[in-house]
Order: C-alpha cells, then structure tokens, then sequence
DNA sequence: CGAAATGAACTGGTCCAACCAGTTGACAGG
DNA sequence: CCTGTCAACTGGTTGGACCAGTTCATTTCG
C-alpha cells in the first residue's frame, strides 16, 4: 500500500453520496417524500447542516424537489436529472455499466463527428494547429489504457474546441468527467480498436483541408458512427 | 402588474447567483481565489451556512475549487464546467445569447439525428407508438411560440426514450431545461421552419418502418444538420 | 350535520456563535 | 542561508435557536 494523502471525504459528500444511492438505487420512488432534515440528520448521525448542504446539490442535480413547509420529494432521474448525473447512475446499479458505457461512446461519437464537421468549417488556424499537433502526438505503437484515454481526450478537446461550439465543449466536459470516474479501463478495451495514429492524423489532415464532409465521415468512422449504411444487427 | 405569490428567492440561491455571475462574467479570473465564506458572507449580508451551500453547488457545477486551509478558486468554466451550466451563461454575458441558442440548437440536432437513427433501430412497440402519437400532435396550423415548443419537446422525447440512451435521454433533459430558462421566445423563431406537422409524422413513420437510415436522414433534414453535402456557406 | 375557521405540529429556511482541522507565511533560531 | 515553529488565516462541523411556510385534525359556527 502506497503512502499518501488519506481520502478525508466531507461529511455533507457523504450524506450526498448516501442519498444518492437511496434514489438512484431505486429505494426511493419517484413521489416519495424524503425523511425530514432532522431526521436525516439523525440517521447520518451529522448536523443538519451538513443535510441540507446534500440536498441543495440533489435539488440542483434535478433529484428532488425542495420546498419550504412541505417534506422533499424524490424526482424521477429520467425526466429531472441532467446529463452531469451520469457518472452517479454507473455506481448506483440503476444501469449496468456496460450499458451506460456503450451510451456514453454512442454520444461521444454522434458529438465528435459533427464536432469535426464543424472544426473544418470554422476553426481558426491556431486550432486548427493545435488538432494536428495532438494528432501527431498518438503512440505508435500499443500504450495502457490511461495513457491511451488521455491522449484520446486531448484530440478531441482539440476538435471541440475548434467546432467553436460551447455546448459542444461543456458536454465533453461532462462526458470526460464521466469517464475519469467511472474508470478509464472500461473504455480502453472499446477505444483499441479506434485508436491507431494515422487514421487521427489523417482525420487532422481533412480538417486543415477545410473538408467538412470528409471530416465528419472519417470521425464518424473513427468513432464507430454508423452512418452510410443503415445495419440494425 | 399582475397579483400573485411574491418570488420569494431562498438566500444561498441568490449568493449562488451573485458569485456565478462574478465568475461567468469574467470579473473573476481562473486561478483568482474568491474572498473567504465569511467575508462573502458579510459582503452579501448572510450567514455564513448560505455561502457555504452555494459554494459547494459552484464546486459541483466545476467553476471553482474547494481546498480546506486554503482558499477557494475560480477555476476556468470551459475546462471544467459541465453542460448544467450551460444556461448560465446566457445570462452572464459571457457568450452572446443568440451564440448560445445557435450552439443549444447545432447540438440538439445531432444528437437528435442520431437518437433517431437508433430509435429506429431498437425502440420497442410502444415507445414507436409515443412517437407516431407524439408527431400526430403537432398542430396544423400556427401556433404560439411556448405551444410549439412544448410540442416539438414531447416529440423528441418520445424519439430519445425510444433511443433507449441514457445518455441522449439526461442530455435532453438539460438542453430541454435549458431553452425553458433561455425562454421559449429566442427558439421559436427558428423553431418554426421546421415545425410542420407532416414532416414530423413521416419521420415517426420510418421509424415505425425500422428504417434506421432514412430515420437519420429526415431527422437530420428536420433539424436543420448539414449531412450529405458539406456547403460551408 | 356539514362547511369553514382555527391552531398545534410538523416541514424547510436562516441565523448566531463556537470550535475543529487544515494551510500559509512571517519570524526566530540554528 | 536554511529550517523549524507558531500565530493567523482558510474551510469543515457542530449545536441550538428561531423564522416561515404547510398540513391536518379539531373546533366552531351556520
């Protein structure tokens, strides 16, 4: 066991993390009502304040529903809860993580192609640099999975970041954080097979050129977007 | 003026709002630390407890950085935020709301071209059946602004559950919550071209068809995504 | 008897005051 | 000059009190 900084989680984390768990797990059905912050508090064996700071953040997640006077009723995730609640449903066995990781690849891919189509149209010559450089920088040859993964990232933050597009880049923000937590071993496995220099230097190629077309089809293919053709398994 | 319940603003919402405005609108730079809880708590007139939760609501949100001793910092939005704070931004300044509706809409669109693909391709009976309902709603002749846009929100999440992606349906949720804060009136405008009722109702049928390519085309089409041709205008 | 007013017993919202637990930096000692 | 130390910050946590809405059983009046 490594020496280092022990994990010193706060205590309104914890109650967070414990709530969490509660809805996500499905413990909690949508409508119910939440025990009250007193006894939350009791049962956390915390402060009350702690409590509330908890759940502020699921009230801000879209969790619950807070309101003075009434108790705090539990929401329903699939219509209330934004997309930074992904990460929270793979630990919550509310969806297999297989699954949500299959998802989150199939956004990354419909985001990342358009992404590029646009980063060819109109991003600006640094950005444009900046994509080939992080091309370039791919490993030749087979690489571990975090390394793998962070160079993955830096690609295509570089796209994003051309395409100009805020909630392009917010989104990816979201979905990297993602994919930090859930745990960069999931992924390798899925991204080996995409993940060979040359088709991302070509890809950086058909940018500089301005090609939005051939942009979007070769990230489209990189991402494993189908596309062209229509093949329900 | 009409009558009605006074907007009653919970305390740490308005700190909340106070320091994301500060943030967003570039009057903090990343890497500043902020005053310290209890002099923001004098500065804003509040107890310190209502700093402290709209601190940690900034620091779920990825827009500043929470260290015990040390101070908090403001950490770089476009690095760490998530796509939650996309609407944010459009009232901060900090990108211009027409960008920002452009960019929502530039999203939704190919995210939604693929959701449809996919809806195509594995929706059960009767999630196909919410669709076809769903496109059977859009009004005939034009209507107002909201109406529209509650309409045109019902179709797409009928075609997103159907896509059976986590991932599409909590990032929905999002851009969804989004255009409602932003007002439905900056989306309206160029909602409208879109929104005739039969093109929605032959998407809903090539989906009900398990055409998973035309799906995506018309979907495409509909949304305004440049597929087929590149015409950087 | 039934409908409306009442009010106690909840709920969350806010505040004060104190103390714990890390970080920082100036300052004294080697 | 380097180094240890300690006071003075920072955020973290607690307790208790009170304010402000909501709920619902009870009471009161038509």
């Amino acid at each position: 066991m490594a020496i280092g900084p022990v994990s010193r989680t706060a205590v309104s984390d914890a109650v967070f993390a414990g709530l969490l768990e509660e809805i996500l797990g499905g413990r909690l059905v949508p409508g119910d009502p939440l025990p009250s912050e007193r006894e939350l508090a009791e049962g956390f064996a915390v402060n009350r304040h702690a409590v509330r700071e908890a759940l502020k953040r699921l009230q801000q997640s879209g969790l619950v529903a807070i309101s003075q006077g009434g108790r705090t009723r539990v929401q329903d995730w699939r219509q209330h809860a934004g997309l930074e609640s992904l990460v929270a449903l793979s630990f919550s066995g509310a969806v297999p993580p297989a699954k949500l990781v299959e998802d989150i690849l199939v956004m990354r891919a419909a985001v990342g192609a358009d992404a590029a189509r646009l980063c060819a149209e109109v991003a600006t010559p640094a950005q444009v640099d900046a994509v080939q450089r992080a091309a370039a920088d791919y490993p030749e040859t087979p690489s571990p999975p975090e390394q793998l993964v962070a160079v993955d990232l830096v690609f295509w933050t570089a796209v994003v970041d051309g395409s100009q597009n805020v909630a392009y880049r917010l989104g990816l923000n979201t979905l990297a954080g993602g994919i930090a937590q859930i745990g960069a071993d999931h992924f390798a496995g899925l991204l080996e097979e995409y993940a060979d220099r040359d088709t991302h230097v070509a890809l950086a190629d058909v940018i500089a050129a301005r090609d939005a077309r051939a942009a979007r089809d070769q990230a489209a293919h990189l991402l494993g977007l189908p596309l062209s053709t229509s093949t329900p398994r």
